[in-house]
DNA sequence: GTCTATATCGGGATAGAC
DNA sequence: GTCTATCCCGATATAGAC
C-alpha cells in the first residue's frame, strides 16, 4: 500500500527478505521474489546482478540489523542478574517480531559454515569480552561460578529453541497459534526464573 | 568397501540420506546421490519414482529410528533426577553420532510444517503423558513445582540447540573441531547441573 | 535390474526496445 | 529504470536397449 513511498531497490530487499527467510536460499525463486515485489524478474539483475548477491545482500542486512542490539545489552553496566533478565527480554521481543529469522540465519550458515567468519568481529562483538564478563561477575556474591561458555550456550538455546524448532515443539505441546505466542512470551519470565535458580548460591 | 553386500535399495537409501542431511531438500541433486550410491541417475527413478518420494523415505527413516531412543528412557521407571540424567546423557550421544540431524529435521519442518503432524503418535510418543509425568515428579520431594512445558523445552533446547547451531557457536566461542566435540560431551555433566540446580528446592 | 540416450521443463541470466 | 523476449543450462524424469 505504501509502495509507491518506496524505492525499488527496498521494495526488493523486502521481498527477498520475505521469500529468503520462509524458504531459505535454494528453494526461492527468483519469479517469487519479483512477484512479491510487484515488478519484472529481470530488475532483481539489474540491481543486484545475480541471486547470490542479493541474497547476500538480504543475509548481510540480518545480520546487521540483530547483532547490535545483543551488543547493546551485553556491554551494559548492569549487576549479573539484571543483565540477564534484560539479555532475555530483549532477545525473545526481538524474535517474536522476526520469529523466521533465527531458523534461516543457522540454516544457511550450517549450509556455508565459513560465511560467519569474521561478521562478529566487523560488528564489533568480541566474544573474549563476553566470556571474561561471565567468568568475573559469577561466582561472585550470591552466585555460583559456572562455565562462561556452557553457561553462554544455555542461555542461547533457552531463548532460541523454540524458534528455531517451533513445527515440532508447538505439536509436541499441541498448542494453536495463538497459544505458542502466549508460550513465547510466557519464557521470558520463565528462562529467567529457571538461570537464576541455577546460578544462585543455595 | 562393503558395497557389494548391499542391495542397491539401500546404497541409495544410504547415499540419500548423507546428501540430503548435508544439504537439505532442495539443494540436493539427484546426480550427487546418484555419484555418491556409485550407480546410475535411473536407478533412483526405478527404486523411488521421484525425488519426493525418496526423500519422503529418507525423512520417515530418519525419524522412526530416532523416535523409540526418546520414547524408552522417558517411559523408564525412575525417579526424576536419574530420568533427567539418562535423557540428557541417552540424548547428546545419539546426536554426537549424528550431528546434522536435528538441523536437517527441524529445517525441513520450518519448510513444511505439516509434514510432522501424526508422526509422533504413530511411533508411539505420547505427549500428553511425558508432561503429566514431569508434572507429578516435579514439586515433590527436593524439587520445585515446574511448568512442564517449558521444562520440556527447557532440557530440549539445553541438549539440541549447540547441534543445531554449531557453526555460529563455534565461531563465537573460538574452539577448533576437536575442541567443540569436547565441548559437546562436557554438556551432558554440565546441563544436568544447571539443570538440577535449577529445580531443586534450596 | 541396470545402463544410455533423450525428452521436457524450470529457472537464472542477458539482450535490447522503450 | 523498467519492460518483453529469449537464451541456455541444469535438473527431474522417462523411453528403451541390454
Amino acid at each position: 500500500m505504501t509502495n509507491e513511498l518506496k524505492s525499488t531497490e527496498a521494495l526488493i530487499l523486502d521481498a527477498a527478505r520475505t521469500i529468503f527467510i520462509r524458504k531459505g536460499f535454494a528453494a526461492s525463486r527468483m519469479q517469487e521474489i519479483a512477484d512479491a515485489a510487484g515488478i519484472n524478474k529481470s530488475l532483481l539483475h539489474y540491481y543486484f546482478r545475480s541471486k547470490e548477491q542479493l541474497f547476500e545482500a538480504v543475509f548481510s542486512r540480518a545480520l546487521e540489523n540483530f547483532i547490535p542490539r545483543v551488543k547493546n545489552i551485553i556491554e551494559a553496566e548492569l549487576p549479573l542478574d539484571q543483565k540477564i533478565s534484560r539479555f532475555v527480554e530483549t532477545y525473545i521481543d526481538t524474535l517474536l517480531q522476526n520469529p523466521y529469522l533465527p531458523a534461516f540465519v543457522i540454516h544457511e550458515l550450517n549450509m556455508n559454515p565459513g560465511k560467519f567468519a569474521g561478521r562478529l568481529k566487523n560488528a564489533g562483538l568480541k566474544p573474549e569480552i563476553i566470556l571474561q564478563n561471565i567468568e568475573e561477575e559469577t561466582g561472585r556474591e550470591a552466585f555460583l561460578k559456572v562455565r562462561p561458555d556452557h553457561f553462554m550456550v544455555n542461555l542461547l538455546g533457552l531463548v532460541i529453541f523454540p524458534f528455531i524448532a517451533r513445527p515440532v515443539v508447538q505439536e509436541v505441546l499441541q498448542k494453536t497459534d495463538e497459544q505458542y505466542k502466549t508460550f513465547l512470551m510466557e519464557r521470558k519470565e520463565q528462562i529467567i526464573q529457571f538461570v537464576m535458580n541455577a546460578i544462585t548460591k543455595t
